[in-house]
RNA sequence: GGGAGCAUAGCUCAGCUGGGAGAGCAUCUGCCUUACAAGCAGAGGGUCAUAGGUUCGAGCCCUAUUGUUCCCACCA
C-alpha cells in the first residue's frame, strides 16, 4: 500500500490505462437488467468528417456526467454512441480530395464514388470515436451505430414509404434553396442569412400600350431575363389605368403582362414589382396565383442557361415524361454560360446602355447563404421531394405543450414551439450520392413511379423491367431524425427497443434545436407513438477567452486533444462543467483549465497524505466507533454535500454540483479536516489514530464517488489506491443522505472553534506577527468543554504555544490583545507587539460595526409587518443573530472598559 | 419586423422556488507549517446597467429605458 507517489498528479500515467480497464471490464455495456429502472442517452452523432472540438467536448462531458451518476445510482444505463454520415460535408471532402487528383464525380460514376466514400469512412470515421474515448466517455461501444448503416437504412426506407403512403411525402416542382457550389438543394433550415452590401437597381420598363416608363426596383437584376410579368396592387390609384396592359421586357424585347397581385405593396418603392417565378420564392407564389409561365434562366450549377439546356428541357416536356409543372428554360443567348455574378454585370451594362436604369441605391440586405460553404443561395424552381410538415408538427407541438418533453432551461420550449409552428414543408432530396438513396423507381417505358421498401424489379403499372431508381439521396437530418429509435433496432421490435426506449435525456446545443431536436420529436411521435426522450438538456457554445465563437477562419479554436495532452481529460471535463449553466455560452481560458488542473493536483496530494498514514492492512471504508467532535463535523458536512450534489444533478445544475464538490474538497476537507486530523495522526493515542484514519478514508473514498462523474480517471486511480470494496468506483453505489449523520451539536461546536481560529489568524496577520512567534492563548467562553477539547486545534492552526480555557478571567492578562467572537474572548499576550491605542481604536471600530448589525436585525424584529408575514424560520434566525450580536457587544464593551 | 438571452469585484463568471452578495484568476501582506509553492494563512475590492413598481423584505418578481449578443422572418 505504501507507494512513493509523485508530488504532482500526472494524468498521462493514468488515463489510458484506466480507460482500458473499464473497457476490459465491460463496465460501459448495458446488460438489460430486469427489475432495474433504465436510463438512456443517445449521443448526438458527430460527423465522420469531424475532429473533436470544444463543442463535442462539452456535450460529451455533460452526457458522461449524467450517465455515470445514474449508473452509480443503480439504474440500468445505456449511453448509445455513433456517428453521422453527414452527406454534404463528407461528399464535399471527397470531391475536394478527388479534385486534387484531377478527377470528378462524373468521371468515377456513382458506384466507384461510393466505394471511395466508404473507404474514406473506414479511414476517418473512427477518428472521432477514438477522441471521444480520450475524454473518458463511458459509451456502450458494443452498440455503436452509424446513420448510414444497414439498420438505419432500413428505418429510413420504412419511414419514407410510410410517409409516402400517407401522402405526407410528395414530389414536385417547388421553390427550393439551391447551392450552386454544393450543387444540391438544401432545406430552409440549412440556409443562413448574412448581411451583405448590395444595391437597389431602379429599372424602367416601357408600357406597350401607353408608352410610359414604369419604374421598379430590384436587388437581383440578373433574374430579369426570367421575368414573366410585373405586378401592381389592384388598389393602387397610380396604376389603375394600366390594368390589362403589358410591358416590354428590356434586352429580350419580350412582351409580358402587368398583373394585379396582393404581393405588390403600394407603400414600398414605386409599388411595382418584377415577377420572376422561377427564381424567387415570392414571385413563384405570384406566378401560381396568376397562372404565369415559369421560365428558368439559371442552370443548377449557377450559370445562365443556354441553347443546350433549352433543348434538353424542351425534349423532356415534349416526350410527355415531364410533370405538368415542369418549368420552361430560356436560351439566354449572349449571357448563356455566365455565372450569375458575371451575368449581373453584363446585364447591367446592357441595361445602362439602353437607358433602362434610373438610379442605383446602395443597400444592406440579408442574403441567404449555404450553411456548409457560405455561397449565396439561388432560390430556384426544382423538382424535389418534400415532407408535408403541418400534420406532423401538430402532435409534436402538443406533446411538448402537455409536458411530455421538458426543455432545460425552460425558455427553449418557446424556441422549439416557434420553429415547429413556423416550419414549412421540408425539402428532403439532395443531389448527392453519399447518403440514403430515395427508394423510388421510375419506369422508363410508361413514366410510372413506384415507392417501395425493397428494390423494385418490375413496374407496377406496365410490368416493364426497364426501371431506374431516383438518383437523389435524402437530407442527412432525415436519418438523424430517427436516431433515438433506429439505433435501438426500429422498425424491428427488438429487446433493446422495448427495454431502452423511450430514451431519457437528450443533451445538445441550442444551435440544432430546429435541425435535429424538433425533427426527432415529430418523427418519434409519428412512427413509435412515443416521445423520443423526456428531457432535452440544452447547453451553449464554448467560446474563446475573448468571448468569440471558435472558428477555423479565425484560427482561435482550442483543440481539446491538446488540452488533454497537457492538462488531462479530467481537468478538461472539470473546466467545462465548472460555471456551466444550462443554455448559456461559456468561455474557455487558460486560467480556467489551470485552476482545474490545480484542483486535480490538490486531490492527488490529499490522497498522498492519507496513503502515507495508512498501514498495509487497512479495513474497507467504514465509520468507526468513538468519533471525535471533528469527525462528526466532517461527516455531517459530507452528508450535506451528498444532498446538495444529488439535488443539483437531479435539477441538471451540473455547474452547481461541481462547485459544491470543489469547495468541500478544498476548503473543508483539505484545509480544515486534514489539518485537524494531523493532531491525532501524529499523537500517541493509537485508538484515536485509528479513528482518524478511518474517517479520512471514509470521507475521501465517498467524496471520490461524488466526484467520479466529473473526473472519472483520477477518482478511479485514487479510489483503487485506497482501501475499497468492489472492482471499480464506476460501479460503486452512489452515496445516500443519512439522517443519522447529522451531528448538529458537534457541528456548532466546531464552527465556534473555527470562527475563533480564523479571528486569531486574522488578528495576528493584521499585527504582522509571523507564524513562528507562538503565544499562549487565554480563552474566556461559556463553552469551556468544547474549547478545552479543541485546544490542540489552536496549537496547530492558530500558532498557540499553549491554551488555557476559563469561563471567566477575573484577573487581567498582562500585555494582551483580545480577539472577540460571538462565543469567546481570546486574550493573546503579545506584549511588546501590542499598541494599546490601536487596540482601543480597533475594538471601538468593531463595536460600531456590531452595533450596526444589531440595529439591522432589531429593525426587522420591531417591524410589525415583518413579524406578521415573515416565515417562522426567518424570524428565528433573526432572533438568533440578535442574541449573538448582543453577546459580542457585551464582550467588546467589557474589553474596552478594561483598557480605560 | 418577431422572439430570446445577457448586463453582479479589475477580468471571467456562479448565485436553486425573494430573507444582509460568492468563486476562480488578478492585486496586496505574511509564510518552504514534513500531502500539495499547481501550496498555506490573511487583506483590499461590488449603489448587483438605469428609472419606476409589487412586497414586511428585491441581485432575484413586474413595467419602461439603455447597452450588448443570439435566433427566427420571402421585404421587391
Amino acid at each position: 500500500m505504501k507507494k512513493e507517489l509523485a508530488k504532482q498528479y500526472d494524468p498521462k500515467n493514468v488515463e489510458d490505462r484506466i480507460y482500458k480497464t473499464w473497457l476490459d471490464g465491460k463496465y460501459f455495456h448495458a446488460k438489460r437488467e430486469e427489475g432495474k429502472e433504465t436510463y438512456t442517452i443517445v449521443i448526438p452523432p458527430p460527423n465522420i468528417t469531424g475532429q473533436l472540438h470544444m463543442g463535442h467536448a462539452l456535450d460529451n462531458t455533460l452526457q458522461d456526467i449524467l450517465i455515470r451518476w445514474k449508473r452509480m445510482s443503480g439504474y440500468d444505463t445505456l449511453w448509445l454512441p455513433g456517428t453521422d454520415h453527414a452527406s454534404i460535408a463528407t461528399e464535399a471532402k471527397i470531391v475536394e480530395a478527388m479534385r486534387k487528383e484531377g478527377i470528378t464525380k462524373e468521371d468515377l460514376g456513382r458506384e466507384k464514388f461510393l466505394e471511395r466514400a466508404w473507404d474514406w469512412k473506414a479511414q476517418y470515421g473512427g477518428r472521432i470515436v477514438e477522441q471521444l474515448k480520450k475524454m473518458g466517455s463511458s459509451c456502450d461501444w458494443d452498440r455503436e451505430r452509424f446513420t448510414l448503416d444497414e439498420g438505419c437504412n432500413k428505418a429510413v426506407n420504412e419511414v419514407f414509404c410510410r410517409l409516402y403512403e400517407k401522402d405526407l411525402i410528395y414530389r414536385g416542382n417547388r421553390m427550393v434553396n439551391w447551392c450552386p457550389c454544393c450543387n444540391t438543394s438544401i432545406s430552409d433550415a440549412e440556409v443562413e442569412y448574412e448581411e451583405k452590401d448590395g444595391s437597389f437597381w431602379h429599372l424602367l420598363y416601357t408600357v406597350k400600350e401607353t408608352g410610359e416608363k414604369l419604374e421598379l426596383a430590384t436587388t437581383r437584376p440578373e433574374t430579369m431575363l426570367g421575368d414573366t410579368a410585373v405586378a401592381i396592387n389592384a388598389e393602387d390609384e397610380r396604376y389603375k389605368h394600366l390594368h390589362g396592359c403589358h410591358v416590354i421586357l428590356p434586352l429580350l424585347n419580350k412582351e409580358i403582362p402587368i398583373v394585379c397581385d396582393e404581393h405588390a405593396d403600394m407603400t414600398k418603392g414605386t409599388g411595382v414589382v418584377k415577377i420572376t417565378p422561377a427564381h424567387d420564392p415570392n414571385d413563384f407564389e405570384v406566378g401560381k396565383r396568376n397562372n404565369l409561365p415559369v421560365v428558368r434562366t439559371f442552370t443548377y450549377d449557377g450559370h445562365l442557361t443556354g441553347a443546350e439546356d433549352k433543348r434538353i428541357a424542351d425534349e423532356l416536356i415534349k416526350s410527355g415524361k415531364a410533370a405538368a409543372d415542369e418549368p420552361e428554360v430560356l436560351d439566354c443567348g449572349k449571357y448563356a454560360g455566365m455565372t450569375t455574378l458575371e451575368a449581373r454585370k453584363a446585364i447591367l451594362e446592357d441595361l445602362k446602355a439602353g437607358g433602362y436604369i434610373k438610379e442605383i441605391e446602395p443597400l444592406k440586405h440579408e442574403v441567404g447563404t449555404c450553411y456548409r460553404c457560405h455561397s449565396t443561395i439561388e432560390p430556384m424552381v426544382s423538382k424535389q421531394w418534400f415532407v408535408r410538415m403541418v400534420p406532423l408538427a401538430e402532435p409534436a407541438i402538443e406533446s411538448v405543450e402537455k409536458g411530455e418533453i421538458t426543455f432545460v432551461p425552460e425558455r427553449f420550449t418557446k424556441n422549439y414551439l416557434n420553429w415547429m409552428r413556423g416550419t414549412r414543408d421540408w425539402c428532403i432530396s439532395r443531389q448527392l450520392w453519399w447518403g440514403h438513396r430515395i427508394p423510388a423507381w421510375y419506369c422508363e417505358d410508361c413514366g410510372n413511379m413506384d415507392v417501395s421498401r425493397e428494390a423494385v424489379e418490375k413496374c407496377s403499372k406496365c410490368g416493364s423491367t426497364n426501371l431506374k431508381q431516383d438518383e437523389d439521396t435524402l437530407d442527412t437530418w432525415f436519418s438523424s431524425a430517427l436516431w433515438p429509435f433506429s439505433t435501438l433496432g426500429w422498425p424491428e421490435d427488438t429487446e433493446d427497443l422495448r427495454h431502452y426506449y423511450p430514451t431519457n435525456t437528450l443533451v445538445t446545443g441550442y444551435d440544432i434545436i430546429g435541425f435535429w431536436v424538433s425533427r426527432m420529436i415529430f418523427s418519434a411521435l409519428e412512427y413509435t407513438g412515443k416521445p423520443p426522450f423526456d428531457t432535452v438538456l440544452i447547453h451553449g457554445l464554448v467560446r474563446d477567452a475573448q468571448g468569440r465563437k471558435m472558428s477555423k477562419s479565425l484560427g482561435n479554436g482550442i483543440d481539446p486533444l491538446e488540452i488533454i495532452d497537457t492538462y488531462g481529460a479530467d481537468a478538461l471535463r472539470f473546466a467545462l462543467a465548472t460555471g456551466n449553466s444550462p443554455g448559456n455560452d461559456m468561455r474557455f481560458s487558460d486560467e480556467k483549465i489551470e485552476a482545474s488542473r490545480n484542483f486535480a493536483n490538490k486531490l492527488w496530494n490529499a490522497n498522498r497524505f492519507i496513503l502515507m498514514n495508512l498501514d498495509d492492512e487497512e479495513p474497507a471504508p467504514h465509520i468507526p466507533e468513538n468519533l471525535a467532535t471533528e469527525d462528526k463535523w466532517i461527516l455531517s458536512t459530507f452528508n450535506n454535500l451528498v444532498k446538495t450534489v444529488t439535488n443539483s444533478l437531479n435539477n441538471f445544475e451540473l455547474g452547481i454540483a461541481v462547485q459544491n464538490l470543489y469547495d468541500f474538497i478544498w476548503d473543508v476537507f483539505c484545509d480544515w479536516y486534514i489539518e485537524i486530523a494531523k493532531i491525532r495522526l501524529n499523537g500517541e493515542d493509537q485508538e484515536a489514530k485509528k479513528t482518524a484514519k478511518a474517517v479520512l478514508v471514509y470521507v475521501m473514498s465517498n467524496t471520490l464517488k461524488l466526484l467520479h462523474p466529473f473526473m472519472p480517471f483520477i477518482t478511479e486511480e485514487i479510489w483503487q489506491a485506497l482501501p475499497h470494496e468492489g472492482e471499480t468506483i464506476m460501479l460503486s453505489p452512489w452515496c445516500k443522505y443519512d439522517e443519522a449523520l447529522n451531528f448538529t451539536v458537534e457541528v456548532e461546536a466546531m464552527e465556534r472553534i473555527m470562527t475563533a481560529i480564523k479571528a486569531i489568524r486574522n488578528r495576528r496577520a493584521e499585527m504582522n506577527v509571523p507564524p513562528s512567534k507562538k503565544a499562549k492563548l487565554y480563552i474566556e467562553t461559556k463553552y469551556t468543554e468544547d474549547f478545552k477539547n479543541g485546544s490542540a486545534f489552536f496549537t496547530r492552526l492558530a500558532s498557540a504555544s499553549e491554551v488555557e480555557v476559563e469561563e471567566k478571567y477575573d484577573h487581567e492578562i498582562e500585555g494582551a490583545v483580545s480577539v472577540i467572537t460571538e462565543a469567546a474572548r481570546i486574550y493573546i499576550p503579545l506584549n511588546e507587539l501590542v499598541d494599546f491605542e490601536a487596540e482601543k481604536a480597533r475594538l471601538n471600530k468593531e463595536l460600531e460595526a456590531v452595533k450596526k448589525d444589531l440595529e439591522f436585525v432589531e429593525n426587522k424584529l420591531n417591524n410589525p409587518g415583518f413579524m406578521a408575514k415573515a416565515p417562522e424560520k426567518v424570524v428565528a434566525a433573526q432572533r438568533e443573530s440578535q442574541e449573538k450580536y448582543k453577546a459580542k457587544i457585551a464582550m467588546l464593551q467589557e474589553s474596552l472598559s478594561k483598557l480605560q
